[in-house]
DNA sequence: AACCGACCCAACCGCCGCTTA
DNA sequence: CTAAGCGGCGGTTGGGTCGGT
């Protein structure tokens, strides 16, 4: 692990520290505290430069710190305060005693940012990713191209097309619904990992969080038409000329009205309910069917691991302080 | 057993902001 | 006001380790 051993042209040491050295160093420390970390690697007899021996010590020699594997209840933490400082490291470090912002960076480009992207999350926004809509934007693409081969089946394509359509406007929704972990009798407060004191902490209006299933109002009510229309001119230029026909705008216009409800929200919410099910869809598909616990129990149970519940609504206040 | 690629993580680098002269 | 010095921070690197073939 580490870096080979080399020196620099002022012939300073670099690379990984012996425990000859971390003895000095923690030696010296003990005896003097560090003072000015420029001067300390002379007074202490070390052939490092100031700022290796203040990271050596900040990072892995400092008696406070906590080595190990992060706990389940760690991880959270660092999920959510992510969602809201960023990468802002040392801030994050600061609500994990124990704990290194170099550890911690480690730690999210090792795992929390996969774990995130499993989850269909986005771990710079926090948001659902966007990447699934390229699905539709692919099946089309991928008709396109047989339609070139297949000029007399027009109708053949158009009814395959229609049915692609449907069957990615369900995989949309699917997906959606994962990444929700939506369920008709589900607490709607385990979609916002936050809870509601968070909300309240933000100002969020509670009721565009809600339920789009259990009869509320709905992350978007249908009377509320809060959508933003995909645009998918890429899609378009795809296409043949044919088929870039009102009816085909019509479905991909069907099909892409994504509303964007907390969009004017601050962007701190990991997993917005952002995406709702339009009327069309509404209309069309059963989310039952999408909710049972064996297709949803994954991603739920896996923001189920990501409630970190105990966090108090000071302790939010303290931290959107920062 | 040897090879290889993915993963992990300590350490480095460069930049930024604060302090001080 | 400005420049130099310094500490701190976030991004990146690269060598060790691990697991699969």
């Amino acid at each position: 692990m580490g870096r080979a051993p080399s020196s620099d042209e002022s012939g300073l040491k670099k690379g990984p520290w012996t425990p000859e050295e971390d003895n000095i160093l923690v030696d010296y420390i003990h005896k003097h505290g560090h003072g000015s970390w420029r001067a300390l690697p002379k007074l202490a007899g070390l052939n490092r430069c100031g700022k290796s021996c203040r990271l050596r010590w900040t990072n892995y020699l400092r008696p406070d710190i906590k080595r190990g594997k992060f706990s389940q209840e760690e991880e959270q933490l660092i999920i959510n305060l992510h969602a809201v400082l960023g990468n802002k490291w040392s801030a994050i470090a600061g609500h994990l005693p124990g704990r290194t912002d170099n550890e911690i960076k480690n730690l999210w480009n090792t795992h929390l940012k996969k774990k995130l992207l499993q989850m269909g999350l986005d771990p710079v926004t926090h948001r659902p990713r966007s990447d699934h809509l390229d699905l539709l934007s692919s099946l089309q693409q991928l008709l396109a191209a047989t339609d070139i081969f297949t000029n007399s089946w027009d109708i053949n394509v158009a009814r395959l097309q229609s049915d692609a359509t449907e069957l990615a406007k369900l995989q949309l929704l699917h997906n959606i619904l994962q990444v929700l972990g939506a369920n008709p009798s589900s607490n709607m407060d385990l979609l916002n990992p936050f809870g509601p004191s968070l909300n309240e902490v933000l100002g969020l209006d509670q009721s565009k969080l809600q339920n789009p299933y259990n009869g509320s109002t709905g992350f978007v009510s249908q009377n509320q038409p809060n959508f933003q229309s995909f645009e998918a001119p890429s899609q378009q230029q795809g296409l043949p000329n044919h088929m870039k026909s009102e009816k085909v705008d019509e479905q991909l216009g069907a099909s892409y009205s994504l509303p964007t409800p907390l969009d004017s929200l601050p962007n701190l919410v990991s997993a917005s309910p952002e995406c709702s099910a339009g009327k069309e869809m509404e209309n069309k598909v059963n989310p039952n069917e999408f909710c049972e616990p064996s297709s949803t129990s994954t991603t739920f149970e896996m923001w189920g691991d990501f409630m970190y519940e105990e966090v108090t609504d000071a302790y939010w206040k303290d931290l959107m302080e920062q």
